[in-house]
DNA sequence: GTCTATAGGACGATAGAC
DNA sequence: GTCTATCGTCCTATAGAC
């Protein structure tokens, strides 16, 4: 069946994004997918790495793909990304914070423990870098100042996820979509 | 001997900046610390865990003593953390980007996986914020506003680690740092 | 394509001698 | 305080029937 394998990376990127990459085990991924034991192997032969590796990358086409639609939506970068954050602060709260993105976790577990799997996310990070410059450019912003504007603004909603998980509250990322506002140019 | 729990506690701290708390293993700890593998479970009959807890509580000591002291070097809070970042910029490049802070990798993990880890990293950033805000307050600014700023840089180091390690890379760092600047206030 | 069964190793943790 | 030996569990991964 064609989405026994959709079904395997939506769940491993649920289990990275809540638990990280190394405290999800290959049992819990099919029991918590329903994926028959025996198509884990069949799907993926690189075993969890290659699974970790397509499900980041999955999740990065689904995160971009959402984050050009809002952005499209509004004509000011600024208060497009703001609300962006903002939503994302709602999302967290809703999930009890053990959501954010799979991006968030998993990277920082795999710099030195995957290669295969840090590059994964590096490809992510860059669809979601790119839209933000895209922004930040058709606004009439210089090529070179945009990039580094989409990596500031890139930076900040991490650390305002990995705050928000620590503490509990979708404060710090409320704070963050504030501060943005008095900040760029 | 006392320094076999000190060696223990700095060796699980490194490797949980390193790779994380999933992936560090028992045996790693004591391979790693040199520390006499009996005596392991003898000072922290709470197993890895407890390691854990300790070794994030003593980074956090040591990291905000650390910024104490660079904060009262210079006046201006501004340029004091714009610093801070740098330096820590600098020391990321010359360790290949597999540092930051146990408490950056560990916080993520943990939100889920481990109640008392969780609650240990936010004693630790707890003793972060107060430095941050404490220079803020100094330099005449509101308390409410130098939390909320306080919060807000801590996520923007955090996010900054975070980028700087998923690209090999010190200028997500860097750009923080400069964009702060024209940021506050 | 899916299944079960199991190999083979690593893990955290414990027991008991010294 | 330190040691070794070992338990039991879980893990990833494989083999081979259907």
């Amino acid at each position: 069946m064609a989405d026994t394998h959709e079904k395997i990376l939506i769940t491993m990127a649920r289990l990275i994004e809540k638990q990280g990459f190394h405290a999800t085990g290959l049992n819990e991924i099919i029991r918590e997918s329903g994926a028959p034991k025996g198509s884990v192997y069949y799907y993926f032969p690189g075993g969890k790495e290659q699974i970790g590796v397509e499900a980041i990358l999955e999740a990065g086409k689904i995160i971009s793909r959402r984050l050009l639609a809002l952005l499209e939506a509004e004509v000011d970068p600024v208060s497009a990304i703001s609300s962006f954050i903002l939503k994302m602060a709602e999302s967290m709260e809703t999930a009890g914070y053990n959501a954010g993105s799979p991006l968030t976790t998993a990277t920082i577990e795999t710099t030195v423990t995957s290669e295969s799997i840090n590059q994964a996310c590096r490809q992510a990070f860059d669809m979601i870098l790119s839209a933000f410059r895209e922004k930040f450019i058709e606004s009439g912003i210089k090529q070179a100042k945009a990039s580094d504007l989409a990596m500031f603004v890139t930076t900040l909603i991490e650390g305002g996820i990995l705050m928000s998980r620590t503490y509990h509250a979708a404060k710090p990322l409320r704070i963050a979509a504030r501060q943005l506002k008095s900040l760029l140019f």
